[in-house]
RNA sequence: GGCGCCAUCGUCUAUCGGCUAGGACACGUGGUUCUCAUCCACGUAAGAGGGGUUCGACUCCCCUUGGCGCUACCA
């Protein structure tokens, strides 16, 4: 009854969801950048809309080569894929796909000229010739003597010819808003509601900067309206700026979408994430071997939840279940530990094949044997955080021979001599089992158990020097299980190994 | 400085006025066990402070404090 989303939300009646997500072409995809992608994406597809995705290249200094194509491989490489806008063909081409295009916004700089041209002749926008040192200047001033820093309007009285005439005599402008002086603005957002904005605190916004391009408030804004976006979902830091975008909107007597403004990512001391204190870059968490699927899941969970106990979800459930609304106002430290969880999570419960498939590449190099190899892997499988960890919990597998001064071969106070004659009796065990192609851990476990039992012995003594002389390490897989991986010759030949190490 | 946003365990969060404040990560203890990991069980741990409103506030309102964002011819 009292829910303020109520109003109108989630979407009014026939209207059609259309939201995108627009990054600068400045490198590489943030995780914030991929959260904010998700968030769009999830509500779109919840709402059988369109997820489209715009490139907001408008500063020309700080573009980078190569960067929109590394956005796409990073938003596919996680699945978060548009249907409307950029996207790269199979050759990595930059391509563009849907009727509201240019979909770079770059290319779309006549329209935007033609919209601030507009807004000047209907009287909300002005040319404003003061140079970059008059603002130095003014803003210098008003530092010192207190004063909010913002421009004084100092060109919004110069007469329309007066301003045609400098333009023609080729004088540097820039064309600014004409923001009321007074009064208040609220804006309406899914995720916070309202809030109120003092029209006088508010800057006479550049528009379009002197070298013809535009800012990305006019450039986002026109081209929201062009693409007939529904819901502009972004983040958090655009907040201070809505009432600027929602002065466009009614200058022109458009309808503007609802916004909804996402709490931003942070770092462990609570700083906006920055590069500086660990990963930010999607493609470095998928070179790091983190799942693409964990990745999303646990960036989906970042600031939001469907209030259930669960915590590992697929894509699919994601999106049924999406709400902007419930979406948290409140900054999410980024937490690394749990996503490792969360990857451990995939790597154990996704079907074997596909494991062993994604694994592989991991563990190529250091055999041809490829029915070893899938034997390491499905044994690691439960101590696995990341597949980078492979190369450190598998290359004892792979050594001719192992380094037995790392290890001791023998248990707490058990002599050498012990261990050796245990080994030997294991060795016999061993050669004497009908091998078949591999060897089996339950029938080892067996055999071995019985003359544990039989001859009295104890287990730590007799399995320790076991697992030692086949791992070469402290820690490590148990013993059967160890043997049966090698197969018997491979398991005969360290148990040699070992046993000619203690004589 | 100005404007805005925000505030539950260390971290991510549940709670839409009734709470013995729930879950997950991390951490600790115990069990399984030759080791480690997995797995299972248990445990430590939170409503920033102060005022209201109310029979009743973590939940609503105000103030304070703290954190963050914006304050560019960057997005």
């Amino acid at each position: 009854m009292d829910n303020p989303f109520q109003k109108t939300y989630p979407t009014e009646a026939m209207e059609r969801v259309r939201v995108r997500f627009a990054p600068s072409p400045t490198g590489f995809l943030h995780i914030g950048g991929l959260r904010s992608a998700l968030y769009n994406e999830l509500f779109a597809r919840h709402h059988q809309g369109d997820f489209i995705l715009r490139i907001e290249d408008t500063d020309r200094t700080r573009f980078v080569e190569g960067a929109v194509e590394n956005l796409c491989r990073s938003l596919e490489a996680c699945g978060v894929i548009p249907n409307e806008g950029v996207w790269l063909d199979k050759k990595g081409n930059v391509m563009q796909r849907g009727d509201h295009g240019p979909y770079i916004q770059s290319e779309r700089q006549e329209k935007h000229r033609a919209y601030a041209d507009e807004l000047v002749k209907i009287g909300k926008a002005y040319h404003c010739f003061c140079t970059q040192k008059r603002l130095e200047t003014l803003r210098e001033e008003q530092q010192a003597s207190g004063k909010p820093t913002m421009y004084d309007g100092h060109c919004r009285a110069v007469p329309h010819e007066e301003a045609e005439g400098r333009i023609k005599n080729g004088e540097g402008y820039v064309i600014r808003l004409k923001l009321p002086k007074q009064g208040s603005v609220t804006v309406w957002d899914l995720i916070r509601d309202d809030i109120s904005f003092e029209w006088a605190l508010i800057d006479d916004q550049v528009i379009i900067k002197s070298d013809g391009f535009p800012t990305y408030h006019l450039a986002a804004t026109c081209d929201d309206h062009d693409m007939e976006i529904s819901h502009v979902i972004r983040g958090e830091e655009w907040l201070p700026s809505a009432p600027k975008h929602l002065f466009i909107y009614e200058a022109f007597g458009w309808k503007p979408p609802k916004f909804a403004h996402l709490p931003l990512l942070l770092n462990s001391d609570r700083s906006k994430l920055s590069k500086r204190q660990g990963d930010v870059a999607v493609e470095d968490y998928l070179k790091k071997g983190y799942l693409p699927e964990a990745l999303l899941n646990f960036v989906a969970l970042l600031g939001w939840n469907p209030s259930g106990e669960k915590e590992v979800y697929t894509h699919e459930e994601l999106t049924a279940q999406f709400d902007i609304t419930k979406v948290n106002k409140a900054g999410a430290v980024l937490n690394v530990e749990k996503l490792d969880w969360l990857n451990a999570q995939y790597l154990r419960t996704m079907p074997t094949e596909k494991y062993l498939t994604l694994m592989h590449p991991f563990v190529a190099e250091k055999t041809d044997d490829g029915s070893f190899a899938d034997r390491c892997l499905l044994l690691i499988r439960d101590r696995l955080t990341k597949p980078q960890d492979v190369d450190e919990l598998t290359t004892f597998f792979f050594r001719d021979h192992l380094d037995y001064s790392k290890a001791p071969l023998t248990w707490k106070t058990q002599s050498r001599e012990e261990a050796k004659e245990r080994l030997e009796a294991l060795r016999e065990i061993i050669s004497s089992m009908n091998e078949g192609t591999t060897l089996n851990a339950m029938e080892i476990e067996t055999a071995i158990k019985n003359r544990i039992a039989e001859k009295g012995w104890g287990n730590g003594d007799t399995l320790w020097p076991m697992r030692v002389a086949l791992s070469g390490q402290e820690k490590s897989p148990g013993p059967f299980e160890l043997a049966a991986t090698y197969g018997k010759k491979r398991a005969l030949e360290r148990l040699e190994d070992a046993i000619s190490s203690l004589s």
